[in-house]
This record gives structure tokens, sequence and C-alpha cells, in this order.
DNA sequence: CTATATAATGAAAGCTATTCCATGCAGCTT
DNA sequence: AAGCTGCATGGAATAGCTTTCATTATATAG
């Protein structure tokens, strides 16, 4: 590990020139005749010369590095919206560096601060306490003093803070999911997993009520569970439907591929075929949803646009462009084979008002 | 966008001490009087300051800050292990920043120059270029240039190149797979999947050879397949396998839960069962295998064992310690319901040796 | 009570860039 | 020929911290 001792002045040396002129050649700021331009940058390949980061950083408050917070790496909704917007970051000349908050708040609040003590040009959250339905305040203030000297963006509403937000359009996806249910004959609909201190899960299930209400179908609080969002999340609550239902509903809209899969395998246990016992519909579109069999019927966000538009964001914001405070990403529904028409015998149940 | 004009200064100022004062404080490097130490944080809680780690960085040439750089991040193989090895730098009192080179060479030399310049503690490679089979001397010339001044670990063995290596044992990993299948009567496995210019298949494929030599068994050709890493490599794979073949063999081990992802798709497609009609094994063990039906057997790596080994390594090193150049991360074989013994009149067919 | 070791502190240099400002010089204009 | 313009360049200040060294204050020993 020896000491590099190469540095611009070095390289300045090197070449004749001042490091005022390794600098230029360096930034391409301004206009450097061409014979020095050479010579420097002979040295500079001679000596595999890289400037320092850190230094440039400090030196021009600006570091081309767009710091990008996941609350989680492994569940595939985050890996593919970070990649995508990973791509785009790239694309637009920056360096996206990715933390994981591996679920913990507590992280997720050390890591921003370190995101902004790093000086990252652009912030970009995802997930976490940023898509808490109750904002904790102090989060609001944090978010809010960084806000004072670096653009943050968010996929989720942080109330009260001064950032911008690229969110899913959440209720039309559940219109998407619902309309496409209704239209198979299903009346009966569960909603599985997820929390309601959760935004996204929050307005998916506002907007359950509210369809529900529209088409005159009662809404069943039995219908709706509470739990996480893992595959167990999406087994537990199936378990719990089948124990607090005498006849199962017709239909299932799982919080995300995980608690589908979740379902589906509490469903199979009980010797139920999807989709001819069960119509399953799931969010997020990952790829969980065409590696199981039956694929998944699911809520697609796009994520390319997703992660694309984050990104844009981002570096408008850094270039000091005016960028509308909140910007919806729309939903599609992704037909596959885990939905299917509500078989006949069911139906007939539903109609002798068999369902307790 | 206020300019902050805060600094060491202001808050020394503020507080009434030199800045040296306040630097002692706040890396705790050299003890402070009680009375001072209160006074300053209190100035810096007062003001919210937090210093600037690019300078910070700058003057003491030490970054806390450990770099990762895979080759995919929807791949919850990397997710995984990056998830892993992410909790312990933390626990060691790392930040982790992650980049993904999102599988193309070409990122990931300018990342991992991009973390060399960011001058973090300690750079840690994940899959990609550190893992193919003949090294390309430009990159491990790369890696000799950075391991000069920061210490360098891969996942794989970079030929040439001055760096530690926290490897898994795929040999053992291959002997666990392929033992289970003798053991359930299997005698022609295929292996699907895959490319042979990287490291870790080429090296499950010597060892498969090498096994099947010492069983008696005739190695043949067509049940090895060369494909990609996803789904429809496992799809192709299997296809190929289905055309090669007048009968097919009665186990696969796929390259990674992908690949059986893919397998099991072309299986059901042709009406048959698995484990009945054919047993599947996969490698990576990943949450993957968790997710389908039926549940993949997998040859599982214990991802925290290894990222956290891998961190451990890296941390090390930043202190100088010494540590053995090259690690083995032991494999175990995780039963699950993709295995089963081979059907009756398989097992005949093979007597007559009716295989083609 | 002096001598000496030790703890606390400040001053200043250093880390490695960028950037503003001043200067020199060539080429044009009049 | 004098004056002006504009480009190329170097010098010096600056960004915000750490760290060494020197100094002062305090405690302990003799």
């Amino acid at each position: 590990m020896a000491k590099s001792e190469l540095n611009i002045y070095t390289i300045a040396k090197e070449a004749g020139v001042s490091p005022s002129t390794v600098s230029r050649v360096l930034t391409q700021s301004a206009r450097v005749s061409e014979a020095k331009r050479r010579r420097v940058e002979e040295v500079i390949r001679k000596y595999d010369y890289r400037p320092n980061s850190l230094a440039k950083g400090l030196a021009s408050s600006r570091t081309k590095v767009i710091g990008l917070l996941a609350s989680d790496l492994i569940n595939p909704y985050y890996s593919q919206l970070l990649t995508e917007c990973t791509r785009e970051i790239d694309a637009l000349g920056y360096y996206p560096v990715v933390f994981s908050s591996m679920n913990s708040y507590e992280l997720e609040v050390r890591y921003l601060q370190k995101l902004f003590d790093l000086r990252v040009d652009a912030i970009i959250l995802m997930g976490g306490k940023s898509d808490q339905l109750v904002t904790d305040p102090e989060y609001a203030d944090l978010i809010n003093r960084m806000a004072e000297s670096v653009p943050v963006v968010t996929t989720g509403k942080v109330e009260g803070a001064r950032c911008w937000q690229v969110a899913i359009d959440e209720a039309r996806g559940v219109d998407l999911a619902m309309e496409h249910l209704f239209s198979l004959g299903h009346r009966h609909i569960a909603m599985i997993g997820g929390r309601g201190d959760v935004k996204s899960t929050y307005e998916k299930r506002v907007r359950y009520k509210s369809i529900l209400r529209n088409y005159g179908i009662t809404y069943r609080e039995r219908y709706v569970t509470e739990s996480n969002y893992g595959m167990d999340g999406g087994y537990e609550g199936m378990k719990q439907l089948f124990d607090t239902n005498r006849t199962l509903p017709t239909s299932v809209m799982a919080i995300n591929d995980f608690s589908a899969v979740g379902v589906m395998r509490f469903v199979k246990e009980r010797g139920m075929r999807i989709p001819e016992d069960l119509s399953l519909v799931s969010f997020d579109n990952t790829i969980l949803a065409e590696a199981v069999l039956p694929r998944l019927t699911s809520v697609c966000y796009d994520y390319a646009t997703f992660g694309k538009t984050v990104a844009d964001t981002a570096v408008r914001l850094i270039n000091g462009e005016d960028v509308p405070v909140v910007q919806q990403i729309p939903s599609r529904l992704i037909l596959r084979n885990s939905t299917a028409e509500i078989l006949p015998e069911r139906k007939a149940q539903e109609d002798e008002d068999n369902f307790y």
C-alpha cells in the first residue's frame, strides 16, 4: 500500500505547466492549447493518474454522484427499480451509489445523513420511512434540512417535507385489478398482506373500499388482512381468510408478488387450484411473477419509466430546472394465468348468498 | 438551496475553542476536557452541524467507506450476498456503498475506477470480470494498480492480480448435489445453463465430469448445455436436451435458481412432472428456490457466512492484518421437493440401456 | 516549593483539487 | 504605431477537515 504521491502538482511539474492547466485539461472547463493538452494527457497516461474525487468534490462543491437509498435489496421491486434508475443516472453522466437500509429505520436515517455528508448532488429515497402513512416529524425535519442544500426525490410522499415525489398511481392499479376480476365474474375479492401504516398499502385499501362501494358490494373487514410483505405474510393472510370465512372469497389481490406466492402455497396445501378455485392478482409485477406457476397476473409499474423519471427528476433539480412536485407513474395490468372466470358452482353459491 | 456556511470554524468560534478541539470532539481521537466537549457538542447540536465527509476523507486519507461492486442487483444471489455483506460492514463501523455494473464490463471498469477515485477504504468485487475463467490482463493490471493503495477482495479469482479471494467451494457443491441424485438412483444427470467462460460454472462442470468418471458413468457432451443464467437459459437448455436425446436424463442440475425455473417451465409444458418424471437440483439457493412449487432442492452457500467473511476480510486488510489469500465458503445441500427416487419404469429403461 | 511528567489546547501546515483574477501575448483595427 | 480584444496561462486563494508540533496549564514526585 504505497503512498501515491500522485496529484495534480506532480502531473503539472512533469508536464511543465501549472496545476491550473492540468485542471483545465481534466475538467475540459476551459480551452487549453493543443500542444499543452497533449503533453498533459501524455503524462497522465504515463502515470495512470486519476484525480481524487474527494478533493474534486470539496473544491468544486459538485460530486457528480447521486445517492440512492432503498429500504431493501432482496425485494425485486427495489432491485428492478434501482437498476432502471441507475441505468438512467449513468446515461445522464452521474454516478449512482446505492445504500440499502435493510428495512431498518435506524440505518435509514444514518445512511441518509451519510449521503448528505458525502455531498452527493442529489438524494433519491425509495421506500422505508418515506413510505409511511404518518410521517415522523423528526424525519421530515431531517429531510427538510438536507433539502436546503441538496435535491431530494422520493417514491413516497413525506408529509411536510420539501422534496419531490415520483409515485405510483396506486389507485389506478387497484382499479385495473378489480375491473379485471369483476369482468371474470368475481364479486368476493379479498386483499391480502401489507400493513396499513405503509402509505402505498393504505392507498390501495382505500381505493379497494371505494370501488366496492361504487359497485354496491358489501365491504367485509375480514376480507382484508394485515401482515408483512414476505411470503409468510401472504401465507398467514390466506390462512386467516380461511379461518374467518365459512366460504372463501373467489379471488384475492395480494399486496405484492411475494405474498402472492405465500397465498399460492397455502392454497396448494389445502388442495385447491389457482386459477380454477381462486383467482389471484398481485402487485409489483417483479420477476417473481414470471417465475412461478401459474404465472401471476400482476399490476405493473413499468420500472423503466419509473426509474427513468426518478433519475431525470433528480438531474433536472440539480440543474435548477422546474419540476412538478408530484409525478405519477401509470399502472398497467399484465394478464397471465393466475386469474380465470369464476366457476359456475361458485357463482351459484354466490347467488344463494351462501357466503358467510 | 442556501449556502451552508457551516463548518468546523463556525462551530469552533461559536463554542469558543479552536477548530482542532472541535475536530477532537468529532473524531474522539484525543482527550478533550469535559467542559469543552460538552460546550462543543451543544453547539453542534444547536446548528445541526455535520462534518463534510469529503474534507474529512481528504485530510485523513481514510473514508470509513467500503465500496461494493456487483455485476447485478436483480439476481437474488447478489442481492442476498450484498445484503449480508453490507450488514457486517455496518457492524464493523464502516459504510457500505454499492455499485451495480448491470452486467456490463464497460461499466464495471468505470465504476471500479470511480471507487478508487472516491478513496474508499476497501473494494469488494462480486461477479463480472472477476469471475471470468480467463482473466483479461488489462483488468488484472487495473486491479493491481488499485491494490497498491487499497485492499481488493473478490468472490472470484483474478489471475495474476494481487487481491484476496473469498470463494465458494464449487466442487463440494457439485459433490453434494450429485451424491444426492445418485442416492435416489439417478445415473443420467444433465447440467443445464451457464457459460463455460465463467469460472464458477467451469469449475462445476469440471467436477461434474470427474465425479462421473469416478462412478464409472459415461460422460455425455449432450447432457451439458451452454446458455445464459436467466429463466430462458434454463428453458432453452432443457429444450436442447429434449431435442438431442431420444430419452431424457432422469435428473437435472441447473446452474442457478433462475435456470431451474426455466427448466420447470419447459418440463411442465411437455406435460411432465417434477420430481416424479425428472429430479431437479439447482445452485445458489436464493429466495426463488423457496418461492416456486415444487420448492427446489438447492446447493446453498450460507449467505450470512459468505457475506460476513468477505466483509471481515476487507476490514482486516484495512487494519493491516494478515489474511489468507484464498478462503473457501462451504456448501450445503438444502433438500426440498424437486428431487425424488427414480421411477421403476425409468430404472428399467436404464437397465436395458435404452437411453440414447 | 521546585522539577518533571502529563494533559489540554491552539496555531499552522497539509490533503488535492477548482476557480477567480491578473498578466502576457498575438492579432486586429484605425 | 498605439490601442484594443481575447485567448492561454499561471498564481494564489479556497473548500473543510486532520494532524503535528509547540505551548500552556495542571498534577505528581521528590
